[in-house]
RNA sequence: GCCCCCAUCGUCUAGAGGCCUAGGACGCCACCCUUUCAAGGUGGAGAUCACCGGUUCGAAUCCGGUUGGGGGCACCA
């Protein structure tokens, strides 16, 4: 079995494509095939170097990775049917093309855009089927020279023979089209270049593709490069056509209506281990109750005629929760490496390794962890900076209680010494000074969380005090203070 | 407009004629735990299996139609 994943570099990464070369990884992987990668940059204008290094390099990032092709943006092809970017194997299309036009199954097209869309819209009028006239079909030599002569160049078209195509299909079935409700296609444009229909179907020939597993967007094409492939002499692959991923509206996910750009979420700190477990589950399931699964299990379990045939919504609360499941399950060591990009690199490593415990649970992305945890490497002024004086008071309560509360903790970390400074002694001490000021606990850890943490919600206290120390925790005890006293004032 | 595909809780899904008074997960609600927020635990609401007909002793599962949704019909891929 040989498949291959064939992006286009005319933007980053995206979500459909990702989960489209999911789908083909994996089902090379539980055959045991070859897996390849195919740059489809024929459309020069709108592909970049740029885009083909984001496409590789986040399929990387995702664990995807295959037998040939291009490992890297700038580097070289590797396999035996090298190169594998289409904008270096022209000679191959042209070749071909000749082969068609020899054989009477394309031929040479002079019409203008202009021309061409009067007769679409004369169509239209008398609500025919939009389809190219075949004017060109049978134009005599000299209406050739004509044309010419007049500085036309001819496009090469496809000449589509009135049959019924059958296939079946790896995740529909059988499924039939009827070509003779299609129009002769161009396959090479004015400028010499071949275009997409035509290429992938020479290319999975000149690849050896066995299995062309993409999504249910080029259903409706297959029949164009069966017949192309018929009129090639080449062999038929399988298809098999993946359902597409959906906008909350059930229209085909978009840039427009969603996130879709792989690098937008590897960004964000999504875990590429949580990402390909939801993406692999977006159109299909191993049929059992089990939902965590890791791409080796995933390669393991994976059967392409297992795929739905309905698209699915990308759903980002199942994401979430997903990615979080994930960071959970990752030991500290771990978790302290994936984040080290999401921390500022003042953050000396072993200091991030002490943060951990404390936004382990709390984390639902990596880039979240500087609004839970920022105020262990922000300056005291800085966190101070995040609140106002009233924020300090307790839920019931004002600024008395807040400033009982301050003093009363101001009093007991300052009579600790710094080798007790630990979670457990501060909040053995505190609540005795809770108790001692007659405060509910509650009430009395309220406005210290404030004051060292700048925030109404952060990690347990305890553990944020002993890992500010004693000198900043008092500092910034001292600061909701002054800023108290200030109010009053 | 024409062609094709699809259709189970809001969402992702289990379900291949009797195991289904339709199961799980996310989200939502409540309670428990608890210094906040999470995490965790327990419970709950939520689907007349789009609709109508047919086949069958029996249908979410098979067939037909309807409706709804989506995709494709480029000198883009």
């Amino acid at each position: 079995m040989r498949v291959r994943m064939a992006p286009s570099p005319t933007g980053p990464l995206h979500i459909g494509t990702a989960r489209t070369s999911l789908y083909n990884f994996l089902t090379a992987r539980h055959a045991g095939g070859t897996y390849v990668l195919r740059i489809e940059d024929t459309d020069t204008a709108r592909s970049t170097l740029e885009f083909e290094r984001d496409i590789i390099d986040n399929l990387h990032w995702l664990g995807i990775t295959w037998d040939e092709g291009p490992q890297a943006a700038d580097g070289d092809d590797i396999g035996p049917f090298a190169p594998y970017r289409q904008s270096l194997r022209m000679e191959l299309y042209a070749t071909e093309a000749d082969r068609l036009l020899a054989s009477g199954a394309a031929y040479r097209c002079w019409c203008t855009p202009e021309e061409l869309e009067a007769v679409r819209k004369a169509q239209e009028a008398l609500k025919q089927p939009p389809r190219y006239n075949r004017r060109c079909l049978n134009l005599t030599d000299a209406e050739r020279a004509a044309f010419e002569a007049d500085g036309r160049k001819p496009v090469i078209r496809f000449k589509v023979e009135p049959e019924v195509i059958r296939f079946d299909d790896l995740v529909r079935g059988e499924v039939e089209f009827d070509n003779s409700l299609l129009g002769d296609f161009v396959i090479v444009r004015n400028d010499g270049m071949p275009l997409y229909h035509f290429v992938v179907v020479v290319d999975d020939e000149a690849m050896e593709i066995s299995h062309v597993i993409r999504g249910e967007d080029h259903l409706s094409n297959t029949p164009k490069h069966i017949a192309l492939i018929r009129a090639l002499g080449y062999r038929e692959p399988r298809f098999g056509h993946i359902p597409l991923i959906l906008n909350a509206d059930r229209s085909k996910m978009s840039k427009r209506k969603s996130q879709t750009a792989m690098s937008a979420y590897r960004e964000q700190g999504y875990l590429p281990e949580a990402m390909v477990n939801f993406l692999a589950f977006l159109g299909w399931s191993p049929g059992t109750e089990e939902e965590i699964f890791s791409l080796d299990e995933l390669a393991d379990r994976f059967e392409i005629d297992k795929v739905h045939k309905g698209g699915a919504i990308f759903d980002r609360d199942r994401l979430d929760h997903l990615n979080g499941v994930y960071i959970r399950a990752l030991a500290d060591e771990q978790l302290a490496l994936r984040l080290r990009d999401f921390v500022p690199a003042a953050v000396a490593d072993e200091d991030l390794v002490r943060m951990v415990p404390l936004v382990k649970e709390r984390l639902v992305k990596l880039g979240d962890v500087p609004e839970l945890i920022g105020f262990a490497w922000e300056p005291d002024d800085v966190v101070a900076g995040w609140y106002e004086p009233a924020d300090l008071a307790p839920r019931k309560g004002g600024p008395e209680e807040a400033r009982a509360a301050l003093e009363g903790a101001r009093d007991t970390l300052a009579a600790l010494d710094p080798a007790d400074f630990s979670a457990e002694v501060l909040e053995q001490r505190c609540r005795a000074a809770a108790e001692a000021a007659g405060m509910k606990a509650g009430d009395f850890f309220s406005p210290i969380r404030m004051a060292i943490t700048g925030r109404p919600i952060s990690p347990p206290l305890f553990a944020s005090l002993e890992l500010l120390g004693r000198e900043r925790s008092l500092a910034r005890i001292d600061d909701a203070l002054g800023k108290l006293g200030a109010v009053r004032a």
